[in-house]
DNA sequence: GTCTATATAGAGATAGAC
DNA sequence: GTCTATCTCTATATAGAC
């Protein structure tokens, strides 16, 4: 098969979604890819965590664009965070929550054992966090204000998909979405 | 040496806090404990598996103590959370946060692919919320907003500390503080 | 660029002596 | 209750033919 490193990145990024970093063997992304184990080493020479750094700077992409599309259609700020969650929420419920949080198992697990995939997510984070935070500011709420909601927003999103994951139902993400609505009103 | 479940546990409950599930091998279990390999499955004849759901009870109920006996210390609901916050910031940068969310990695490692620590998890979070829910209802606040404000403060918590463990500081876990005082506060 | 075979290490678990 | 030896499986990575 023609294979390319994008194959590879689309796959990992769907493993890593469900099962984390050392839940996801490097065997399991062959398999997803239907790819030999030499192919995964043509493309990234430095192994599995060559390929789950770049998944997960693709992955903050995709959800960057996501959400800045999302953003336009809203006109608040608040309403714009409280149509992302409920949208989270269903997204989950259709996938039985098998689709989540890539990026939050990875930092979970890596945080202290790991630099670099650990400054991959940190990084991950900053990029969703400042998405929120130019809504915010675009909505009229102060810049250092801003800055700290939109931390409490993107912390509130990453918990609740949790929470929605462990529980197998997508109130947890309803109720956090009701809850930042509030917050961001109250805000201003 | 003498050993004991109590003991496995203990130790189970701090290398899972680093590591989460995949990435705690029993081998660095018995090299904590100072045990050897046969120890662990007289105590846990199920394994890993069942050493780990019962550290994540452990681990629930404990917190849980110390949330209400802080609690307890505070007036309103609002301070009560905004105090347990900070002092997990502060917990956290005097550990080089390698501690945190034990439930937390096990919950995203395993929510869709291990149906007994899926399991355990939930409860886990479930008794946690709970004990959260009860201040808030103490507080004033009728029990069905109660309960929706509570699973978005436990969502935010641990969203919290995800970010604060990737970005090695506690910001996000203070800033959630504040964000969660104001939620409170405009819900009475 | 793809394939197979292999190297090396580590995983979880079991059996049976003491 | 503890220890050691061992089983089986799987992990990541590499080498070299094609």
């Amino acid at each position: 098969m023609r294979l390319s490193r994008e194959i590879f990145i689309t796959e990992t990024i769907k493993l890593l979604e469900e099962q984390g970093y050392h839940g996801t063997s490097t065997r399991s992304i062959l398999n997803a890819c239907g790819a030999q184990r030499g192919s995964l080493y043509h493309f990234f020479p430095d192994g599995k965590e060559e390929l789950v750094v770049e998944a997960i700077q693709v992955q903050a992409n995709v959800t960057a664009n996501v959400m800045q599309a999302m953003f336009q259609e809203c006109d608040t700020a608040e309403e714009a965070v409280f149509e992302l969650m409920n949208a989270m929420a269903e997204r989950g419920e259709a996938n039985n929550f098998c689709v989540g949080a890539p990026v939050a198992a990875i930092a979970q697990e890596s945080a202290t054992t790991n630099h670099q995939l650990r400054i991959a997510c940190r990084d991950a984070y900053r990029q969703l966090t400042d998405v929120i935070k130019e809504k915010l500011i675009a909505d009229g709420i102060p810049q250092s204000k801003a800055r700290s909601i939109a931390i409490s927003v993107t912390a509130t999103i990453e918990g609740a998909i949790l929470l929605s994951r462990t529980e197998q139902t997508g109130a947890p993400l309803r109720d956090a979405a009701v809850s930042m609505y509030k917050l961001i009103e109250a805000s201003k």
